[in-house]
DNA sequence: AGTATATTGCTAACATCTTAGTGATGTAAA
DNA sequence: TTTACATCACTAAGATGTTAGCAATATACT
């Protein structure tokens, strides 16, 4: 067998590609990140709670990729951090809402620089036009495979 | 506070923009890999293992992102289900040769026209210069970030 | 009203990722 | 040769992802 006679695949592994330039690009974020304490997940959630204010859980998830299970935990240590607070809505004793906290808009403060310079960095070895094409073919590739499919994790920025 | 005031980040958030759209082309591969019983990072090692034949762990975590502690487990789970065996080599104690079975032959096997399937009905939704302009742009911008820093995990395909 | 169904957040079990660190082995310098 | 250093796979602990399923709440239909 050895170095196998006929690969069957002909295709790129695309999720494979698209892991290795998200992984290329955390690379430059992480060490930011973990600077203010903060993980990955957390972050995402802050970014989107500070662009668009408070939001409920599956909101959240849908905007960042983040599955109800994994936000369950991730919501709970944030708010025993004291990044986000959480309270029951009046109306629908299931839904819950999601807030930044002072100290969570702190951290966005602290980082946003850092991770502005980072951008500055990337597009610096890319190119600006390089950047903008990717954005639109991601958001092109992201739109044209969930269309009709929608229903779960995955589509706002 | 509300809909915040001055949001401080202006960049779109690109690791979001590529997890979403790894997101959104595993969506499609999933079901098949469930049904083979395998996990995507299994699928990930044994794709590898089938395109260059036996090869080291460290190896294996390069192509395919996959770190070492972590590489560890998948490993041992994938050498449990038998999908491939693992030997010391002679020279240096160290060193783990890593080989795929014959039930892991047949898992490709039993996977690649399905997955191929897969890669038509996405080539049939974006276009197929769509698909290789992004496979160029995703080489291009891992390649470009990890210029004089590699030493760490993911390069290879 | 009263029951079936849908929605929401959550738990459980297990696989994986991250960061830090370890033991075994190999290699090079004193 | 002995000591210092490097490399490799692996472990440990905690956070996250995935799949299945649950309890509470809300809504629709009878």
């Amino acid at each position: 067998m050895e170095t196998n006679a006929a690969p069957v695949i002909h295709h790129r592994n695309l999720p494979l590609l698209l892991l290795q330039a998200r992984e290329s690009v955390l690379t430059r974020f992480r060490p930011l990140l973990n600077q203010q304490g903060v993980t990955e997940q957390q972050w995402r959630v802050i970014r989107a709670l500070d662009q668009v204010g408070p939001i409920e859980p599956r909101q959240i998830g849908s905007m960042c990729c983040i599955s109800s299970p994994s936000m369950a935990g991730i919501l709970a240590r944030m708010d025993d951090l004291g990044l986000i607070s959480r309270q029951r809505m009046e109306q629908d004793q299931r839904r819950v809402l999601v807030t930044l906290t002072e100290k969570g808009q702190q951290t966005v403060a602290a980082l946003a620089p850092q991770i502005e310079a980072c951008y500055q960095d990337i597009e610096g070895l890319v190119g600006p036009e390089f950047t903008h094409l990717l954005y639109d073919m991601l958001d092109a590739l992201t739109s044209r495979l969930n269309e009709g499919r929608e229903g779960g994790v995955g589509e706002g920025d």
